[in-house]
DNA sequence: AATAAATTTCAACACATGTTTAAATTTATT
DNA sequence: AATAAATTTAAACATGTGTTGAAATTTATT
């Protein structure tokens, strides 16, 4: 699905399918090579231990999302200068590739997407890889936030992250539980509709924190 | 953990500490038997397969959770009437139940709010066991909703429930990478400092919806 | 064309998996 | 105290696990 289909590339994109739907312990080496249509022993040969197969996974599409999402912040933020980027283009940036890619990036965006919704929200595995490959990132969207509200609390401003990041990733994750809850009017996979939706919600919610007298509680 | 230690109940618990930890596919039964100091074959006999273990898992908790924020939502809405109950008193209907007991309800609620976390945003798992505990209580939520914000289309009240719940879970899921992006400045394990932030983020992210008459790009 | 390197195959390793069976033991009932 | 039921134990089942090793094959280099 991506770049040209070598062997190795054959088993990124079955094991990235794969762990999409029943996460890391719940896919095995056999079935990865099975869906790649490849022998067992090459994912050892090719990448090592099972972790370095979901490792690679991870790596393989971060790099091009963060250098899209970076690209896109410093976009806004030149575009407002000398003043500074209007909050809703900060989180627009920030969602932007994530949602556009889920929905027209094909079957492996997607299902990256929904290993990273299960990433996130995993106590063992959480911590270290999100940490690892977009929290630099991560800073750099709340220092543009903090340019913009610099008189909120920067407390504030990581809570604020740490709900945006939450209502992102469930969108990513594929569960569609608003499908049920909705009886079918709104749909997960519809993510145009998602992000119309989201960049307001999200906007309005950090804004509630900007009158830094008011009462928090 | 909870009520008599009972063979069933230590396994449970046992099951909850470790599913937390490492999810459904990452525990196997001998690791459950072994941290319950029980025999492995009393697994099977008191629950049947390893999937009926996680069911009841969710479900001894579930019950005195919703009846407890359903309680909670029903005497803010009786102590609102005739009016409709104030928007941010639904949503800590919603919420102060599960923030409380996952702050201070011991290590069993922690780890079943893991689980939750996790449930939530498993492509596989998320749609059917939250939807079977949990749609019910979001049901009645969202009328309430619907009833103290009449003019705002369903559509957006879903997304923003949806966006609720992404943000909520996160906080439960017990990964602390906010701990990291913020140099220690905020942990998650600090719910209290959660609570004070999520209601207003939340209520602030709903009331944006709140003027239909607005474009809602 | 001969040689070296990289890749693929096939078989096997030791161990872990969920679950079952039948006997031993404990607990409850008459 | 005798009998029945419920629970616990210990062993084993067949199958799946991640990973490795040594040949066979393909590809690249001289």
């Amino acid at each position: 699905m991506s770049d040209k289909k070598t062997t190795k590339n054959l088993i990124l994109d079955a094991a990235e399918k794969l762990f999409a739907v029943r996460g890391f312990y719940g896919v095995s080496i056999r079935q990865i090579t099975t869906e790649a249509d490849v022998d067992p022993a090459l994912a050892s040969y090719h990448f090592g231990k099972k972790n370095d197969i979901f490792e690679a996974v991870m790596l393989r599409r971060a790099e091009v999302l963060n250098r899209e999402r970076i690209q896109m912040l410093d976009d806004c933020i030149r575009r407002a200068q000398p003043n500074p980027a209007p909050l809703h283009e900060i989180i627009d940036a920030f969602t932007h590739a994530l949602l556009n890619r889920s929905n027209k990036g094909g079957a492996g965006w997607k299902s990256y997407f929904a290993i990273i919704a299960q990433i996130n929200n995993h106590p063992e595995l959480g911590g270290v890889i999100m940490t690892q490959y977009f929290d630099p990132l991560a800073k750099k969207f709340l220092d543009a936030i903090h340019a913009t509200m610099p008189e909120t609390k920067k407390e504030d401003l990581f809570w604020c992250y740490h709900f945006l990041s939450g209502a992102l990733t469930l969108t990513f994750s594929g569960t569609d539980r608003i499908s049920n809850l909705s009886d079918g009017l709104c749909q997960s996979s519809n993510l145009d509709a998602v992000h119309e939706r989201l960049v307001p919600f999200i906007t309005a919610g950090f804004e509630a924190f900007e009158n830094q007298s008011k009462n928090p509680s």
